[in-house]
DNA sequence: GAAAAGATCTTCT
DNA sequence: GAAGATCTTTTCC
């Protein structure tokens, strides 16, 4: 898993990272049906961060951060959320970019049920929400992306302009480092 | 072993 | 706009 890796591109530090995933697709397979979404908001986490979970070193919770790039981070958050990141970096140095809002492109209905009859932006605009969306829970902790239950698409890099760069949202430390990457203009980029 | 904090979302006033 | 819901991991005594 080292050589030849298809996630080679993610295979850099978390902001070139997190840049490199906005416009890129997740597609997730429950049973017969497929869901489809655009990622268009991240932000980067790495193991020098104070406001990342992998900055003390690994633990039983964050070890997916510390896995090759192309993995899954997965986590419960104040009891009811989970929030999805996916692994970036070489292996055995903790970093991840956290995946705050997509846009669905296929299989919005299903997602409408998954969020009990919300709609619209609503659907998935949170790192919470998209979560329920797409029905990502624990089993996906350190998930390859290459299966097909869950798999992510590359697509080309987005130009510069259309890269909104601000700070990041709902932390307490490093507040002002300048990590949360945006699709200027996206409706599903979440408020503030 | 116990307490506190946490990369959030929903609901109510 | 503000507070509640709810549970896992970490840190400290």
């Amino acid at each position: 898993m080292e050589k030849g890796n298809i996630f080679e591109w993610l295979n850099t530090d978390s902001e070139k990272a997190a840049k490199r995933l906005l416009g890129c697709e997740l597609e997730r397979k429950i049973g017969n049906k497929i869901l489809r979404v655009k990622i268009v908001e991240t932000e980067a986490y790495d193991q020098n961060d104070e406001a990342s979970h992998s900055c003390r070193g690994p633990s039983k919770r964050n070890n997916a951060m510390f896995m090759s790039a192309g993995h899954t981070y997965v986590y419960l958050i104040h009891g009811i959320h989970y929030c999805f990141n996916i692994v970036c970096g070489k292996e055995g140095f903790g970093s991840g970019v956290l995946i705050r809002a997509v846009e669905p492109l296929f299989g919005e209905k299903e997602m409408e049920k998954n969020r009990k009859g919300r709609a619209g932006v609503e659907l998935t605009n949170g790192p919470g929400k998209l979560c329920q969306a797409l029905k990502i829970d624990k089993n996906f902790f350190a998930h390859n992306l290459s299966k097909a239950s869950l798999k992510l698409i590359k697509k080309d890099s987005l130009s510069s302009k259309d890269i909104t760069s601000t700070t990041r949202i709902g932390i307490s430390k490093a507040k002002d480092k300048i990590r949360r990457f945006y699709i200027t203009g996206n409706k599903f980029v979440s408020k503030f």
